[in-house]
DNA sequence: CGAAGGAAACATAAGTTTCCTTCGGTGCATTATT
């Protein structure tokens, strides 16, 4: 053991020239090193990809790493050039065939040590094949929450990652994220099929990010607020410069010609801007030539900003995941930080709205049979011939199918009915109470963001708590604790401590996810997240205690 | 679900009210034209 921590700080040292390497980050390599499936949730700034970089220089054949968007691919890729390590390359449609052929070339000929793939490349069979061929000894995902939060359905390739995990004759896994509470580890964990997986979970607290919440009850009231909020932000030099957070392109338009007005040197961020314009107010905000970004949730992953001195929510999120991910922008550097979030409670019902998604009936259907009625496995290529809807759609059907239980993949990757005995419609049907209950669980997660925003207790609290940490005493640095609403509370003797787990009567198998003094938030297998009243608990008898999961 | 925008309804002036429809977020890859 002590020869392999050795090992892995050499490398960090003569390869990245890194002096030392932090406990988190040690303690997820060393896992690695041992043949363990890793999931590593690590505050950005903690050094995510060096729990890559470096193992991979002392495990044989080439490491793939999964990423979900191109130009941080071509970030990793230039970062590792800069580096003494051996080369990277990526692999992706936007280069001519030619580069395409050089990156595998070089890669076959281990002048390259890492390969960057979106996981829409990884859906292609000669790609698989290739890899397999080639005998992948590491395999990374980073950015893994966008394995649940955007593999059920934007980019249902992520799920298929599990099978292809196993094609490649399942190599150590490493999955890498910022943010994710206890669903979205599980579903990671579940999804990726990763094998007796050790956790490696940093603190989730950021003591130098202030937490407020502004109440608004009319919609064009809060505008006004949000503008003269960042107008006062921006005249003091100890808050100048930040992001502000808004749900649709022409909110982040209608602020940023607002704050241009007063004044603020401001840019709009959303995926309607051409790939050009919205790299340039990416590099102006590094620069410092602009000093706030108006942004949908298409600006976030890969921006690494120290000196983010503010983060204004003009509405709610969908969940808390996606809320302390933007908010993590904010204060790298570790000095303060204003986080403020507007909130109307009407707002959330454009957030269920946009994570709505309803299973494709008519796809399961047509998946199923044309499965069932083969005897044999048959590739996805084949599928898709038989299968007249797009390929999205056909993916979500095979997924959901899967989820269900009804179709599996074989070990080269082709896929079958299981159960020839199980009538299509009955699969159909169980596919649709997976989506139904990944749809509840959604659900569940915007009343949580409520429930931040409600909450007259510690913000910090209740935010750590939603993953998993409790903080023992409130924070003192959010509105709550400054109002004095904020109360400690002692550890009362409660019969369902966190992180217990419980069942309910009506909603089954739950673990307790934070005790506050009048209620106590579950988080259950079938439903997500439900709020409790203890009283109600306690004279109802609600909850029994129940045994460890599993 | 609810905000926004347009048309029709109200009303007899130039505007308000009501009703209806549409739209609302993330990115890969691929392909047909300039």
């Amino acid at each position: 053991m002590a020869d392999r921590t050795h090992e892995l700080q050499q490398v960090a040292r003569d390869t990245f020239g890194w002096a030392e390497l932090r406990p988190d980050q040690l303690e997820a390599m060393e896992a690695v090193m041992a043949g363990h499936d890793v999931l590593a949730v690590l505050p950005t700034g903690a050094g995510k990809s060096a729990i890559y970089q470096v193992p991979a220089l002392l495990l044989d054949g080439p490491t793939l790493v999964v990423s979900p968007l191109l130009a941080l691919q071509q970030d990793q890729v230039e970062g590792l050039e800069d580096s003494a390590a051996p080369d990277a390359v990526a692999v992706n449609s936007g280069q001519r065939a030619g580069q395409r052929r050089e990156s595998w070339q070089a890669v076959r000929e281990g002048d390259a040590e890492y390969l960057f793939l979106s996981p829409e490349q990884l859906a292609k069979d000669d790609v698989v094949e290739e890899l397999a061929g080639l005998g992948v000894g590491f395999f990374v995902v980073d950015e893994a929450h966008c394995v649940s939060a955007w593999g059920h359905d934007f980019r249902p390739d992520y799920l298929r990652l599990g099978p292809v995990i196993e094609r490649l004759g399942h190599p150590p896994v490493l999955a890498l994220t910022a943010t994710a509470g206890l669903p979205v580890r599980q579903d990671i964990l579940a999804r990726l099929g990763l094998r007796d997986p050790v956790e490696v979970i940093a603190s989730f607290d950021r003591p130098n990010l202030h937490l407020a919440v502004e109440r608004e009850s009319d919609d064009r009231r809060k505008g006004s607020a949000v503008v003269v909020r960042v107008g006062a932000l921006m005249a003091d030099p100890a808050t100048r410069g930040g992001l502000v957070y808004v749900t649709s392109r022409k909110d982040a338009e209608y602020y940023a010609d607002e704050l241009a007005q007063i004044g603020v040197r401001v840019a709009a961020y959303h995926a309607g801007m051409k790939a050009a314009h919205r790299q340039r107010v990416h590099e102006q905000f590094l620069a410092d030539e602009v000093d706030v970004v108006v942004a949908t949730s298409a600006f976030g992953m890969g921006i690494d900003k120290p000196d983010v001195r503010f983060v204004v929510h003009a509405s709610a999120v969908d969940s808390l995941d996606t809320y302390y991910q933007q908010i993590g922008r904010a204060g790298r550097d570790g000095g303060p930080a204003a986080i403020t979030l507007f909130y109307r409670p009407e707002d959330l019902h454009l957030q269920t709205f946009l994570t709505a998604s309803r299973a494709p009936e008519d796809a399961l259907e047509d998946v199923a049979d044309a499965l069932e009625e083969r005897d044999e496995p048959i590739q996805v290529g084949q599928l898709a011939e038989e299968v007249d809807v797009s390929a999205a759609k056909r993916t979500r059907a095979v997924n959901l199918l899967e989820q269900a239980g009804a179709v599996g993949t074989t070990d080269d990757g082709r896929l079958e009915y299981l159960d020839p005995d199980r009538p299509t419609e009955e699969a159909v049907q169980d596919a649709v109470e997976v989506a139904e209950t990944h749809q509840r669980l959604t659900r569940s997660r915007i009343e949580m963001m409520r429930g931040y925003a409600e909450t007259t207790g510690c913000r910090r609290q209740f935010l750590l708590g939603y993953f998993g940490q409790q903080l023992p005493r409130p924070c003192g640095n959010c509105d709550t604790c400054e109002a004095g609403t904020a109360q400690e509370h002692p550890d009362e003797d409660t019969a369902f401590p966190v992180n217990s787990a419980v069942q309910h009567g009506e909603w089954g198998h739950g673990v307790v996810m934070s005790v506050e003094p009048d209620r106590l938030t579950v988080l259950f297998d079938e439903v997500g997240y439900k709020t409790l009243a203890l009283a109600a608990v306690e004279s109802r008898q609600l909850l029994t205690a129940d045994g460890p999961r599993g």
